[in-house]
DNA sequence: GTAGAGTCTGAAAGCGCTTTCAAACACGGG
DNA sequence: CCCGTGTTTGAAAGCGCTTTCAGACTCTAC
C-alpha cells in the first residue's frame, strides 16, 4: 500500500442506504429516480419534472453529494478547470492577476491550475503540455514569450486567452494593456513638471510591452519637441538590480538628467536606491516615475509615482473572457485605460 | 454545443491504427500486448518481461501517449495532485513558498492546486472542501487560521502538511520555522549595536508566529537585562500601513526609542516611511530590523536588515514531506534555522 | 378514436484507466 | 512423468459520471 485509503466517511444520513462514497447512484436511489435524471438536473441538460427535481435536490442536500470531477471529466470530456501559465508564482504583478483569475473562475464552478513558465518559451511550452495532459478546458497565458505561431497552434486544440499582446486567431482571444499610452502618460507627466532630460530604463527588448513603453516614451518626447537621446536610454531586465545598474551607468557616463522613467516599478525602486547610494535625492535632485503601480510602490521611499496597471482586473477580465469562450460566445471585455498615479517621487523641476 | 471539441489530432504515427485520442488500448495494440500489461509498466505495479516492456515503451514513445489523469484518478483513486491552501496568491512571502512547492512536486509527477484562504478560517475551510471535491491526494496548508482541531479532522480524510505550527496527529505533518529564535536574533542584533530602547511592531495577535516573535523579542531583552516596556510594543497587522501607523503612535505618545524591530518586513518598510515623514533618518536616527527578508527588502531604502525566512525552501520541504506522506513514509525534513541578514537599516547607536 | 407530435424518463453503453482473478506457462523435486 | 510452486499475462469488472436511444406517456388535431 503506497497511499492512504480515502476515507469512506460521509455525513451519515438517515436516507443513506449503503455506506461508502456518495455517488450519483445513491442520490438517484434516495430520490427514487434514475442516475440519468440526476445527471440531467445536475447539468441542466434536459427538462425534468418539478416533482422529481425537488426530490433530487433534497436528496443531494441530505446526502451531501458532490459530483466527482474525475468521473465528470472522463465521461463528459470537460474538467471544469482552466490552466494558467504565469511567469512566476511569486511575482507581485502576476500574483494580482492570478488573484483576479481565481476570483472570476471559482464562482463559475471552474478551478484554476497555475503553472509557471519562468520567462522562458521552452518552459512555457512544457507548461502548456502539462496543462493539456491534465485536460484543462482552456488555457490563459499571462504575457509570456511564446511566439504568436505557437499560441495560434495551441488555440487549435483548446480555447486560449492571452494577455500582453494583440493577435487574431480562431479560438484565441487576446487582451492587451495600452503600454504605449501608459508610457506616454508617464513621460508627459515628467515633461509637464518641467523636465527635459529624462532618462529611460527600458525593459527586456524581447518583451513586446517593453518596446511599447519605449515607443510611448519617444512619442511623448517628440510631441513635446524634445530630441530623443539614445544615451539616456539604458537597457534593463525588469528587476531591481537593473535599476541600480542603470543609474550607475548613467552617472558614470556623465549623463545629465533630472528625471528617470523606469519601464517598471521594480527597476524604479532599484534606481532610487542607486541614486541614494550616489547621494542624489529623490525627488529633489532626480524625479522618478515607474510603471505597474505595484501595491508596495506606495510605501517606497519616497512613495513612487507610477502608471497604474490593473493587474487584478486584467486577471478577472482574462478569466471572464475564457468563460465566455468556453460558453461558445465571442468574448467582449474592455481593458481599463492606463492612468498615472502621482506620488512623491516626482516633482516640478526647480530653478 | 457549449464547448470546443477536443481536437482529435495526435502526432500521426505510422503505427497508429485508428485515429482519435491515443489511449492505453492503442498502445497495447501497437505493442501487441493487453492494456493491463501497459498499465503495469506505466505504474510499475508488477513484473513484466523485458521484451514486452521494451515494446511498450517504444509504442508509448512513437504514439506520444500521455495517460489521461481523469481516467487514472477515477480508476485508481489517486489524482496525482496536491492541494495548497495559501493565504494570498499575490503575497511575496507565500509566492516564494508556492514556487518551492511547485518545484518539488512537478518532478515527482504531481501537480499543485493553489487556492487562497484570504487569512480567514471560514474561507480556508471552504478551500479545503474545494480541494477535497477535486479529490486531491493530499493538502498542504501554508500557515492559515484554522484551528488545530479542524486540521486534525481534515487529516483523517487525507494526508496533510501544515506550516507555521507544531502539532502531532496521524496523517498530519507540521513544519515550523523558529520564529522565537528569529525574533531573538533580531533583537539581539540591535542590542549588540548598543540599542536599549527598542520598539516592537507586533503582528496580528491571532497568528501563532506573531506571538512567538513577541516572545523572542522579550526573551532577548530579558537576557540583556533590559526591562520590557509595554509602551514600546505597538500592535500591527503585518501590512505596510501598520508600520506607518505604529511609528505615528510611538512618536505621538513621545516614546523614546532608537530602534524598531518589526515583526515582518512589510511593517518595517511602512515604519521606515513613517519615520521619513517625520524627518527621522534610518539608520542615523533610528535603526530598523524586519522579519522575513522578502526579496524586495534588499532594495528598500535603506536596504533592510531582516531575519531571513527561507520561504522557497519551506515550500520545497512541505512538498517533499507531502510526497513522503503519500508514499506511506514518515516524513523527515529539517527546517533551516533562522539567520539574520544585516544590511543598512541598522547601525551602531552613536554617542 | 387514433395518428402524430412532443415531453419526460430509464437502461445501457461508454469515457480511459486500474485491479482483481484466473489461466497459462515454466520450473524443480519426488 | 506428475504435481506443486512461481511467474507472467489477459479478460473482465469496475471507478462515477454523461449521453444516446428508445420506450412510455400526454396532448392535440384530424
Amino acid at each position: 500500500m503506497t497511499t492512504q485509503k480515502r476515507s469512506r466517511s460521509a455525513k451519515p444520513s438517515s436516507k443513506a442506504r449503503a455506506s461508502g462514497p456518495v455517488t450519483i447512484g445513491r442520490v438517484a436511489q434516495a430520490a427514487g429516480v434514475s442516475a440519468s435524471t440526476v445527471s440531467r438536473v445536475l447539468n441542466g441538460t434536459a427538462v425534468v419534472s418539478d416533482l422529481k427535481k425537488q426530490a433530487i435536490d433534497e436528496a443531494i442536500a441530505t446526502l451531501g453529494f458532490v459530483p466527482n470531477p474525475m468521473a465528470r471529466g472522463l465521461a463528459g470530456g470537460r474538467t471544469f478547470s482552466v490552466g494558467v501559465v504565469t511567469q512566476a508564482l511569486d511575482s507581485p504583478f502576476y500574483g494580482a492577476a492570478m488573484r483576479g483569475i481565481e476570483d472570476a473562475l471559482l464562482p463559475a464552478g471552474y478551478n484554476a491550475l497555475f503553472v509557471s513558465g519562468h520567462w522562458n518559451a521552452v518552459a512555457e511550452a512544457r507548461c502548456i503540455d502539462v496543462l493539456q495532459s491534465r485536460r484543462v478546458d482552456g488555457t490563459i497565458v499571462l504575457t509570456g514569450r511564446l511566439t504568436d505561431q505557437a499560441l495560434k497552434a495551441c488555440a487549435k486544440n483548446q480555447p486560449m486567452v492571452v494577455t500582453g499582446r494583440t493577435l487574431k486567431a480562431p479560438g484565441l482571444f487576446t487582451l492587451n494593456f495600452d503600454n504605449f499610452l501608459g508610457a506616454r502618460l508617464a513621460t508627459q507627466h515628467l515633461i509637464q513638471l518641467g523636465h527635459r532630460r529624462i532618462a529611460f530604463i527600458a525593459g527586456d527588448a524581447d518583451h513586446p510591452d517593453a518596446n511599447e513603453r519605449l515607443r510611448g516614451y519617444r512619442a511623448a518626447l517628440e510631441a513635446a519637441g524634445i530630441a530623443f537621446d539614445q544615451a539616456l536610454v539604458v537597457p534593463g531586465e525588469y528587476i531591481e538590480l537593473s535599476g541600480l545598474l542603470a543609474v550607475d551607468r548613467l552617472l558614470s557616463t556623465n549623463q545629465r538628467f533630472t528625471a528617470i522613467f523606469a519601464a517598471n516599478d521594480q527597476m524604479a525602486v532599484g534606481a532610487a536606491l542607486g541614486l541614494q547610494r550616489r547621494s542624489l535625492r529623490v525627488p529633489e535632485d532626480v524625479s522618478i516615475v515607474g510603471f505597474d503601480d505595484l501595491p508596495t510602490s506606495q510605501y517606497a521611499i519616497p512613495p513612487l509615482t507610477s502608471v497604474h496597471q490593473p493587474a487584478y482586473e486584467l486577471g478577472r477580465l482574462a478569466a471572464s473572457a475564457m468563460l465566455q469562450l468556453l460558453a461558445g460566445d465571442k468574448p467582449s471585455v474592455e481593458v481599463p485605460v492606463p492612468r498615472l498615479v502621482a506620488r512623491e517621487s516626482s516633482r516640478r523641476l526647480q530653478g
